[in-house]
DNA sequence: AGCACGCCGACT
DNA sequence: GTCGGCGTGCTC
């Protein structure tokens, strides 16, 4: 018998399998880890496949050394999910590897794993001990108990007693693995009242399939999920729960800790190793029964997944940017298909792409109109901050948003104002006329690039001159506008000296407990002022928020990326969503240069439908996905000549490729990625924009092209989240 | 990743 | 003459 070991070592050299003979006395099972002779030295590995043949030379190949535990680490549902993304998502088996097994059992951990216990030895005579005291006092202990962890030994009768016993031979060792499973304990329950939406919407998710809860917010999507979950685990089944990274984690995270007690287990980035481990390990062994974290836990090893849920399903942190790559859907799908359960995605806001698969039926569509406490949803005003301008405004804030933070103060009640600060970069924008400087190529807006003070296109690579004088109206106001959380800060100080004003970005929240401080010290202070980022955006319920100010929502608008439109509504939905969320009704103020782009009208009247519909038209005429795929091969190496080279080399194969698909290869070229440098090495990249048809064909057939072995390290991206 | 093998410079 | 620099390549 032969098995297939992946080496536990993420590098692209070992990315292969090693074939090792199981010798008759050692059982091993698909998923075992194993103790193998690799080269000159000891590795620790993880069995894949096992066979009866091999391709490899028979003389040449090595026993397994040792099974390192009683049970396989990787469950065959994981093994073969490891084989899926592999192949689908081209990645290497060895960096796919890490995402299933904690750090704490992995490389050069291997002595951890084994629980060492000191047995005496058959063979020991008195004499040999003579009157070392603390050594007799162990020997005796050891003859009441038959054995003893040495740990414990070393702790109760020192180090150098214990060490000497077993330098004499007096004591054995036997080492144990040290994976067993640990006492269980048992559930409470808790009945929540859902209203007649939240249980219909409940009751249409069925035993399988894909379904997206579409529910505006404050909709009580929570209760849903929760119930959804009950549901499976009264059937003996499990569940996986996903949340976005951090801030919405805390709150959650105690919702479901009331609900379920001791049958949630956590898993989020900001656990230690030694925590990760033990969650993981409750997982592993049934003990816990409903996992709730981040995009990471879709990879929890948990058994008989009763239900897959995934909430905000359009939030970003769901794709993993760096290596891996992967998507959070894919892999849950795969997950749910495989467990024969049902997957929910829930969103006040779902992805174009996905609603799309909603409109053709792939997806279920549940949906939930209305908010659970009934209140309706926040009166949103678009402000035309151009008008401002002509009116001799050229501040930051409007008068309408002026007067309506003074009433806000004068009542007592709190405003959030929202701005959008995004990276390094950003558009060009005339400020008389409301010119955007888009690609000629691709109908997406140009990025400013201020190292070389050029326009940029990132995806086909095109470069513009700056502009300094508005092509549409030849006003010299055209600009970069950003406005940072300082400066309005500063500014709402002196405009309102007496009121307490709070800034949360990243800034601010950097320090430990930052983010918990700020919004328990704005909870308390009446009247306040929020202002922040992205993050002030979503989870928090703050009952005496009246107000929501959206400064320049323009800046989600023309970020260069096919997406921008989408998240521009996804944004003002959700930061809309903070207001009123209690008696008082809510209202929020959206500035914008450009109060005519249809993203506003949509936005302003919740109109979810209305703006996908123009969204996909777009799209459609466009050809970006859904309607399309973007293919992006990363290239980076310190060496830029290198990167060029490779680039370059592989750039000439994917010819052949366009020139065999040539109807349906859109766009193609190789360019520097808009962030050229990261840690010191130099990014080139090659985009390809294909039609659907033949396209995993097409997609297989270009990543052959990237085979050889390179020395830079190779991204493959397919509908890249951002280009950088 | 590590570690060996290997082919050129300054050193007891 | 050897010790040792780290470039290339292999590990079942």
């Amino acid at each position: 018998m032969f098995a297939s070991v992946i080496i536990d070592q993420d590098t692209k050299a070992l990315d292969k399998v090693f074939d090792y003979r199981v010798p008759d006395k050692i059982e091993i099972q698909n998923g075992d880890r194993v103790l193998v002779s690799f080269g000159a030295r000891m590795m620790q590995g993880f069995v894949v496949e096992l066979k009866e043949k091999t391709d490899y030379d028979e003389k040449k190949i090595k026993n397994i050394v040792a099974k390192m535990d009683e049970q396989p680490i990787i469950k065959p549902e994981m093994l073969q999910l490891m084989k899926f993304m592999c192949e689908e998502f081209h990645l290497r088996l060895t960096s796919v590897l890490k995402l299933f097994i904690p750090s704490e059992i992995r490389e050069g951990k291997i002595k951890e794993l084994f629980v060492k216990w000191g047995k005496l030895s058959k063979s020991f005579s008195a004499e040999q001990i003579k009157n070392a005291k603390s050594q007799k006092k162990a020997v005796e202990a050891l003859q009441n108990k038959a054995r003893i962890k040495i740990v414990d030994l070393k702790k109760e009768f020192g180090q150098s007693a214990v060490k000497a016993l077993i330098e004499k031979g007096i004591i054995e060792i036997e080492m144990e693995r040290c994976l067993r499973k640990p006492f269980s304990s048992q559930q409470e329950d808790k009945k929540i009242i859902l209203n007649e939406l939240q249980k219909r919407a409940v009751e249409s998710v069925g035993e399988k399939g894909v379904y997206l809860l579409h529910g505006v917010t404050g909709s009580g999507k929570t209760e849903v999920y929760m119930n959804l979950i009950a549901r499976v685990l009264e059937k003996g089944q499990n569940a996986i729960m996903l949340v976005p990274e951090i801030s919405l984690t805390p709150q959650v995270m105690a919702n479901f800790k009331s609900r379920f007690g001791d049958n949630v287990a956590v898993l989020h980035s900001s656990l230690s190793a030694g925590e990760r481990f033990d969650e993981w390990k409750r997982l592993f062994f049934g003990e816990a029964r409903v996992v709730v974290g981040a995009r990471s836990a879709i990879f929890a090893p948990l058994d008989k997944v009763g239900i897959i849920i995934i909430d905000e399903q359009h939030e970003q942190s769901y794709i993993s940017e760096s290596n891996p790559r992967y998507d959070t859907f894919e892999i849950a799908k795969f997950r749910a298909e495989y467990n024969n359960c049902p997957l929910v995605v829930g969103s006040a806001t779902p992805s174009v792409d996905i609603y799309e698969q909603a409109k053709h039926g792939d997806v279920n569509l549940i949906e939930i109109p209305t908010r659970a406490n009934g209140k309706e949803l926040p009166k949103i005003q678009i402000v035309d901050m151009m008008n401002e301008l002509r009116v001799g405004n050229s501040g930051i804030f409007s008068s309408q948003l002026l007067s309506d933070l003074a009433n806000v103060i004068n009542e007592k009640k709190q405003a959030m104002i929202f701005i959008n600060r995004r990276g390094f970069s950003s558009f060009m924008m005339c400020r008389e006329c409301g010119y955007v400087a888009k690609c000629e190529a691709c109908d997406v807006n140009l990025v400013y690039h201020r190292e070389d003070n050029r326009l940029k296109c990132h995806y086909c690579g095109k470069q513009y001159r700056a502009l300094d004088r508005c092509p549409n109206c030849g006003s010299d106001k055209i600009k970069q506008g950003a406005v940072g959380t300082e400066r309005v800060v500063s500014e709402l100080k002196e405009i309102f000296p007496n009121v307490k004003i709070l800034r949360m970005d990243n800034d601010t929240t950097s320090r430990k407990n930052g983010h918990e401080k700020i919004l328990s010290e704005f909870r308390e202070s009446k009247p306040a002022i929020l202002v922040g980022t992205q993050m002030i955006a979503k989870g928090h319920d703050f009952e005496d928020v009246v107000l929501v100010g959206i400064i320049d929502a323009d800046q989600s608008l023309y970020r260069g990326d096919y997406r921008s439109t989408e998240r521009c509504f996804q944004l003002i939905t959700q930061v809309s969503g903070r207001a009123g969320r209690s008696q008082s009704e809510g209202k929020v103020v959206l500035q914008t240069y450009s109060p005519r782009h249809y993203v506003y009208k949509f936005a302003a009247n919740y109109d979810y439908k209305g703006f996908f519909k123009k969204e996909e038209n777009l799209r459609k005429t466009a050809l970006f996905p859904p309607f399309s795929k973007i293919i992006r091969i990363l290239f980076a190496h310190p060496d830029e000549n290198v990167v060029r080279d490779e680039l370059k080399m592989c750039y000439n194969k994917l010819l052949k490729v366009r020139e065999k698909y040539f109807d349906e290869i859109i766009y193609m070229d190789a360019m520097k990625s808009p962030v050229k440098k990261i840690k010191n090495s130099f990014r080139y990249q090659i985009v390809i924009r294909l039609l659907l048809k033949n396209s995993r064909e097409i997609e297989n057939e270009i990543f052959k092209c990237t085979d050889d072995n390179l020395k830079s390290s190779v991204f493959f991206e397919v509908n890249p989240e951002s280009m950088s």
